[in-house]
DNA sequence: AAAGATTGAAGCATCAATCTTT
DNA sequence: AAAGATTGATGCTTCAATCTTT
């Protein structure tokens, strides 16, 4: 348990960084729905599926690798079924859990968003920085990401 | 209107940008929360009235400074209102506008919620990063946002 | 009891429509 | 018509409670 103040220079930063994160989701929130297109989560759950083995996740492996809530979790997946683009069926070998699956809908709709995604990566922010700064910039976000997550 | 697709490390490094940001955001909320303070939405707001000249701002005003939506901020501002934060009354110059004031009890509450937003941002952000890499951050971020500003 | 997951109720955000004044 | 601001309806998030299986 740490009990020290920030100086002025962390304080700025932390605003700065809680700013740039905000706006650059926004900007890219705009783009999709702009072009008729699913918000971003629905990105990264598609996505998630997509690199996983066999296309499938348990419901609790997305919410790790989302940091997702668990009962928020379970309202976008019921959106996601809805709309055709996952399957859920039980666990065989769980009882309590869920099998999430892509479907061909699914894939076809992150492919669909993810050049409007990229895009708009670009535009509002890949633009702003050379290619060593972006570097700079990645390691240390990086380490900022990576103590997060020890907490 | 840019049409390139980012390489790598920008998509990368954006998908970290969001990440932090919002993991950010999320830890400082949590200790408000935690402390049985409101969120931080509501210090932005007491604190932006704080430093304007007489105490007091216009909603447009404090909406251009917070990048908040009409909608969003007349709503923040009624349970503000309603927890006696600010008080609200008619403009006499602009007809059509208000003016919002901080109360003394908004000015108190937000001297109660510094030290707790403090501290959050030291233990799940400034101890991350030595000064200097903290001042490089800051320089990226500052890049970043400001290309924000002019789109 | 803990883990995986869902759900009713309540709160907050968003869209579109509206109102008044400039 | 545009600017400042609010509001009804709708959708999403959050809390707390619940259910089943481990």
């Amino acid at each position: 348990m740490d009990d020290l103040m920030p100086d002025e220079t962390t304080i700025h930063t932390w605003v700065l960084l809680a700013r740039a994160g905000r706006t650059a989701v926004e900007a890219v929130e705009a783009e999709l729905k702009a072009a008729g297109l699913p918000p971003l989560g629905w990105y990264d759950v598609l996505w998630e599926l997509e690199r996983a083995d066999d296309r499938a996740l348990r419901p609790f492996e997305i919410e790790s690798r989302l940091l997702l809530a668990q009962y928020n979790l379970s309202r976008l997946l019921k959106r996601m079924e809805a709309a055709g683009l996952v399957d859920r069926r039980p666990s065989t070998e769980d009882g309590r859990g869920h099998i999430i699956t892509i479907t061909e809908a699914g894939a076809a709709m992150r492919r669909r968003m993810w050049p409007v995604y990229a895009r708009a990566i670009e535009a509002a922010f890949g633009a702003r920085l050379s290619g060593s700064d972006m570097l700079r910039l990645s390691a240390l976000l990086e380490r900022v990401v990576r103590g997060a997550e020890e907490a």
